[in-house]
DNA sequence: GTTAAGATTGACGATGATGTCAAGAATGAT
DNA sequence: ATCATTCTTGACATCATCGTCAATCTTAAC
């Protein structure tokens, strides 16, 4: 290997990451990307190709993250408890920084219309994963839903989730969504 | 009066708004809204200032549009009849034109980081209105809620409605959404 | 029919983003 | 030490958008 890069990819990801989950796919420029990194435009784009290439490793990197997150917050023998950790981890995830940097997974399926299809696919994908999630933890009740009930309750928290995070970008507080999510805990769950 | 308006205002803000609900507002520029309604870009600068005069004036008359019609649609005595209708209003709204225009609120709520206070007011604006259109019709309910549990139920809902928003621009169809909502509303006015 | 207020038009300059490239720098392999 | 390969750098051309402006046109009011 002759010429070696200059950088470390992990740190540029990690770092753009961060500036794609303030700004957005769209709204994050590669000026943005190159000065945030300490890594000159010129270089990103012979690493890389193009932004999105950059977006889909950060996103990966994300999603990963967060769907362990929620696993993890899942493995609650009580579904209750569970779907209360569950909700406290995406309402942090959502609401953490300063400014909020809100959940860049809605942020990205808003922008569909004008998103390349791999990209739709990430969104589809990281959704359709949190449903499994959701689905296994509400079949695993101890004398448990019906399979069929427990997948369409999964997507109706997956759903929920999505809402939340339109709301915290609306203004919604913390604790505005805190107390919704107990609320709609409670209402479905509680059934 | 002198040198008269060669268009139709209303019929501008119309178009307008139907670009700005395809497109949203950060996405659709001036010429998009001159080759739209057939009014040249200088003409509309100097009749509305800026573009984002012409969103606020759009969004104005859809927020107008849209709590008529989900007030309309909770008119119903039986709460969950009322909460169907309010789904089904909700998700045809957001499900119309091909290819769907989606939710302009939710977009618009999406770009509160780069949106001026004028926009992020508006936004909610139109949640607020919806969640006292929600509280009222959950209090009103004969043998009714209590009146605190009803505003929370009202925010609860007003949240799904986000969701439903988001996972339509992640690429669930109309029925799919519409399944969502329908196990929502058994989950949640069941109990 | 003149007039003057106001609308329309097309062009202009500024800005910021994208993607490309040639020249120079760095370094593993020999 | 030299080479060959890859990375880095800064400049460049292109494009889209914004907002403005002077010249021109339109028309209500007189």
């Amino acid at each position: 290997m002759v010429g070696v890069r200059q950088f470390d990819e992990d740190n540029v990801i990690a770092t753009a990451l961060d500036v794609f989950w303030r700004k957005g796919l769209h709204d994050a420029t590669m000026q943005d990307l190159a000065a945030a990194t300490g890594v000159q435009r010129g270089s990103l784009y012979n690493a890389y190709g193009d932004k999105e290439a950059i977006f889909l490793r950060a996103f990966d990197q994300y999603a990963a993250q967060f769907l362990e997150a929620a696993g993890n917050a899942l493995a609650h023998r009580d579904t209750t408890t569970a779907l209360r950790s569950f909700f406290d981890m995406i309402i942090v995830n959502m609401t953490d920084g300063s400014p909020a940097r809100g959940c860049l997974t809605t942020r990205t399926a808003l922008d569909a219309g004008i998103s390349s299809a791999a990209v739709r696919q990430r969104v589809q994908d990281v959704l359709g994963r949190l449903e499994q999630l959701l689905g296994k933890t509400l079949g695993a009740t101890p004398g448990g839903r019906r399979a069929a009930d427990a997948h369409r309750l999964a997507r109706v928290i997956v759903t929920f989730t999505r809402g939340l995070a339109v709301m915290e970008r609306a203004g919604y507080s913390r604790k505005q969504l805190k107390e919704s999510a107990a609320t709609f805990v409670d209402a479905v769950v509680g059934a």
